[in-house]
DNA sequence: TCTGGGGTCCTAGGACCC
DNA sequence: TCTGGGGTCCTAGGACCC
């Protein structure tokens, strides 16, 4: 019956609870034995966010369920508890991502985030073991030997197989593989329960399809497809397609973003009630998010504005807080960013107490031309222009964001409060 | 998950056009 | 305007992922 659909060869490769991993490494540490965490601390963080934990801190620490806050950690010296390097983290998924394109064409290996990326072996396999599970150990070895990071595999006929197999099989084996097919696909998928384990079912969609009376996998793939497009819409027919481990995306078309943008967000370390404060942080924010379309050679032809309210002012109006866009002529510049989004908040602000600030920016075309500057050595400029445009070229072909925080290696010093953070996380030491 | 951050995609109603 | 119907775009909000 699947005949029909694509058969291919795909590997989904994460990296075993990767920063901590890293740090192990780092202290010439073994990453399975070692009992550490990898905790952010930034004013904001109400203690210190907790953005990784080793196998060993969640075994013997009963860590298991999502620890995510420092208040949760058990008081034990024995515990090692570090500061990210996000910019450390960065530079061992390059490095990985280079050796796996020992194993695959270089159109054939995309980066899916930090941690994950998507290898299309099909017609590069035999080259390198009798079996896709062979070569899959072969690519673990060769990246823990020459790295010492333990990689986690999913193998699928294609991309959805093989990121259910890695999230619901491979991390619960010794080997760290696991393996879906059309042919095991229904024996080993329809008996899950937990609905929202499984990739693209949340919290709140396990609850409506809960409401539907479906309580497996086996019911989500035997409800009739019409009452599924009924209550979800496109969504409905993901769901059914994804219950039959059906995936007819091409990878690239998959990586293709329709509608890239870029961001920043703060949650503040307190409230802010006054409109003087709230705009200052607003302002602060849209100068971050224009050095970054300079970054990118991008102007932005829109911008966003979220605003959260703290909790008390969430109550008081039903509602979390307001999110508002507008188109401009497109710029990268400070001023005109900043003053179009604090138009924004004057229009919609009825001066509820803020705890949240987002600001977005779409529309994105590409900014032709660079002005140098006589504060530096040309060539650091010329330098820095060129690393850009590279990561820029990354960016276009694998189409995935996550490379963008590369670029705040280059940020250096600026008058923004949280420059050197990257994703809001210590960057570290970009050269380590 | 009483506040981490950066993203992408989809929906539904309204505006607007022919 | 006691008004048809199809299509597109815009916008705010929701959902999910890493």
């Amino acid at each position: 019956m699947y005949a029909q659909e694509p058969h291919r060869v795909v590997f989904l490769i994460d990296n075993k609870s990767f920063y901590a991993s890293v740090e192990c490494v780092a202290r010439h540490l073994n990453p399975l034995k070692t009992p550490l965490v990898v905790m952010s601390e930034q004013e904001n963080t109400n203690g210190g966010l907790i953005l990784a934990t080793s196998p060993t801190a969640k075994a013997n620490y009963g860590l298991q369920a999502n620890v995510s806050r420092q208040r949760d950690l058990p008081q034990d010296p024995a515990l090692i508890v570090v500061p990210p390097r996000v910019n450390l983290y960065i530079k061992r998924n390059l490095a990985i991502n280079t050796i796996f394109q020992r194993f695959t064409a270089a159109g054939d290996c995309w980066p899916y985030s930090i941690d994950e990326s998507v290898l299309d072996v099909t017609r590069s396999w035999r080259l390198f073991g009798a079996s896709p599970l062979a070569v899959a150990k072969r690519i673990q070895a060769t990246v823990h030997r020459e790295l010492g990071l333990y990689l986690t595999i999913g193998i699928g006929e294609n991309p959805l197989q093989a990121k259910l197999a890695l999230d619901l099989f491979a991390k619960h084996t010794p080997d760290l593989i696991g393996e879906l097919s059309y042919a095991t696909f229904a024996a080993r998928i329809w008996p899950l329960t937990e609905l929202d384990a499984v990739w693209s079912i949340g919290a709140r969609t396990a609850k409506r399809l809960k409401r539907l009376g479906v309580t497996s996998m086996y019911d989500l793939a035997h409800l009739p497809p019409a009452a599924l497009k009924a209550e979800f819409g496109i969504i409905g027919t993901q769901l059914f397609a994804l219950a039959w481990g059906v995936d007819r995306s091409e990878l690239a078309r998959r990586i293709r973003v329709r509608a890239p943008s870029i961001g920043n967000s703060q949650v503040l370390p307190r409230d802010y009630a006054t409109q003087e404060e709230i705009e200052r942080v607003i302002t602060e924010i849209a100068q971050q998010v224009a050095a970054r379309l300079r970054h990118h050679h991008r102007k932005a032809g829109r911008i966003s504005l979220s605003i959260g309210f703290s909790y008390a002012a969430s109550a008081a109006e039903q509602r979390s807080g307001f999110s508002h866009s507008a188109t401009i002529p497109p710029t990268n510049q400070d001023a005109p960013l900043a003053a179009a989004l604090v138009r924004l908040f004057r229009k919609a602000w009825q001066g509820q107490v803020v705890r949240n600030v987002a600001v977005s920016t779409g529309h994105l075309a590409p900014d032709v031309g660079e002005q140098l500057n006589l504060l530096e050595p040309v060539r650091t400029q010329l330098h820095r222009t060129d690393l850009n445009r590279a990561l820029d070229d990354i960016r276009t072909r694998f189409g995935f964001t996550r490379l963008v925080y590369a670029t705040s290696l280059l940020q250096g010093a600026t008058a923004i409060a949280r420059a050197g953070l990257v994703g809001g996380h210590n960057g570290g030491n970009a050269y380590d």
